[in-house]
RNA sequence: GUCCCCAUCGUCUAGCCUGGUCCAGGACAUCGGCCUUUCACGCCGGUAACAGGGGUUCAAAUCCCCUUGGGGACGCCA
């Protein structure tokens, strides 16, 4: 059996959205699980509207999801002459023609066709002249115009077109550039790409690449096309529902995993599991249970796995990514080495990492720089509870270790002699060192803090 | 307008190809309860769907047709 080989071709005219990010996974996943190639390809011939700084951003949300490509990215900008070549073929095979047709007289001919109520086409006036390379004209495909050309697509099955739905689509403009549609098969033949998985927005145009393959005799790739990811309301996901690239995600605060988790999930499954591996994955993927139909984005299940990836994630690899966000609530410089101590704590309680760094704050800044919620102060710093508090200091001073067990000891016998509730004790002692009412247990937060801190804070909080 | 695609709980989906085991299963969200030093985690339980109409068949979520609804494409963009 041949190698599959398969391939990811963003364009870039702006970051990765989510939407081709899954499409890139998937073709990844079919490539990794056969030992085939995947394949980076960037589609830059819109020189007005790409720009390096996205092709840069594209090939880091890539790494970020932890997508390898094989070889080199290929630049299309690059290969102009390649694509003429393969044009200038076409011409001397006579399937494809000059058309000296400006858009003013395309545009024409679509209004009438509109008008007629049928599908707006270009004509096909120039198609018989045989015209030759004048200055300004545009090459266009000769293509059939009867007959039925079919796409035997991988997730939607078997797929009809009539030839005569499709125009001469344009394959040079006059500026002498290549077409897109000319530009991907090229590509793709001369990558020797064997399987196209990419979005359900370009379905209707496979057909006009298949005919470009079969008016230059090349092999047809299979082609899969899925569903497009919709916003809440059901339409195409754009910018006015929210975050859509996937750099805006590692922004905030979302793993890597957890994205492509949950993008696979989105228009794919296995049975019933919910949570896959990356291996799991490259096992798994099969064309066969690519669903369908569109799918809503649901911010709330990528939620949902990303605090599920929290909470299995080595505690020192999340206290290096939570660093830059706790910088970015003005914390720099955070002792790692504690950082990775707290952040067993927190990992149930953060749902992205931009929450771990919130929660992390008061275990983080300095104890003169630390917080009170004044409500909270003033509801359980009573006079009785700071009676309690001072006197459980002095207890803590002299306590040997500063550990959980340690310190449950200590509480409980202070709570016994006393013959008091922790409950009543409790909320005091958390707003005293954390600030505010919510926080993990509090013998292991007092544990991670360590005596220093805990003494320090529960002095400032006696004074206020 | 024309063409193409799609249609199971609010959302993602299993089941559909190879009709009966489905008064439709799982997950997220939601609601209730348990656990509990707060907040979470966790655990237990509940509400909730085969778009509609015709066929075919002993039997249809599953096959066929129509309607409706949704999406996409119709560029010298990709």
């Amino acid at each position: 059996m041949s190698e599959i080989v398969t391939r990811f071709a963003p364009s870039p005219t702006g970051r990765l959205h989510v939407g081709g990010a899954r499409t890139a996974i998937f073709n990844w996943l079919l490539a990794r699980q056969n030992g085939g190639r995947f394949i980076l390809r960037i589609e830059d011939t819109d020189r007005q509207r790409s720009t390096d700084e996205n092709t840069r951003g594209i090939l880091a949300s890539m790494s970020w999801l932890g997508l390898d490509w094989d070889g080199e990215p290929i630049y299309q900008s690059k290969r102009f002459d390649l694509y003429n070549a393969y044009i200038d073929k076409l011409l001397e095979t006579g399937h494809a023609y000059y058309c000296t047709c400006t858009p003013e007289d395309v545009e024409a001919m679509r209004e009438e066709a509109r008008a007629k109520g049928l599908k707006p086409k270009y004509s096909g006036r120039c198609r018989e002249k045989d015209l030759g390379p004048v200055p300004g004209a545009v090459v266009r495909l000769k293509a059939p115009i009867s007959g039925t050309t079919v796409v035997d697509d991988m997730v939607k099955g078997p797929v009809s077109v009539e030839n005569a739905e499709m125009d001469d689509m344009i394959l040079r403009r006059a500026d002498g550039t290549p077409t897109y549609n000319l530009a991907v098969v090229v590509d793709d033949s001369e990558m020797g790409v064997t399987h196209v998985i990419r979005g359900d927005d370009h379905l209707n145009n496979t057909p006009r690449q298949i005919i470009i393959y079969k008016a230059l005799g090349l092999p047809v790739p299979r082609f899969g096309h899925v569903p497009m990811i919709l916003g809440p309301d059901k339409k195409k996901l754009s910018k006015r529902h929210g975050a859509t690239s996937v750099m805006e995600y590692e922004k905030d605060g979302f793993l890597p995993e957890a994205m492509v988790n949950y993008l696979v999930r989105l228009g794919w499954s296995s049975g019933d599991q919910e949570i896959f591996s990356k291996d799991e994955l490259v096992k798994a993927f099969s064309t066969d249970n690519l669903g369908s139909s569109a799918a809503v984005f649901d911010k709330d299940k990528l939620l949902w796995l990303n605090a599920h990836y929290i909470k299995e994630a080595a505690p020192g690899r999340l206290a290096e990514l939570t660093a830059p966000f706790l910088a970015g609530l003005g914390l720099e410089d955070v002792d790692a080495a504690y950082l990775a101590k707290a952040i067993p704590l927190l990992q149930p309680r953060a749902n992205t990492l931009a929450e771990m760094a919130e929660k992390a704050f008061c275990f983080a800044v300095a104890d003169e720089a630390l917080a009170y919620d004044e409500k909270a102060v003033e509801k359980f710093l009573t006079p009785e509870a700071r009676e309690l508090l001072a006197a459980l200091r002095a207890d803590l001073a002299g306590l040997d270790g500063f550990t959980h067990d340690g310190l449950e000891k200590t509480i409980q016998e202070f709570l016994a002699a006393r013959e008091i509730k922790f409950k009543i004790l409790a909320q005091p002692i958390r707003v005293a060192i954390t600030g505010g009412t919510a926080s993990p247990g509090l013998y292991e937060t007092m544990e991670v803090m360590g005596r220093d801190r805990v003494l320090a804070r529960l002095d400032r909080a006696l004074t206020l």
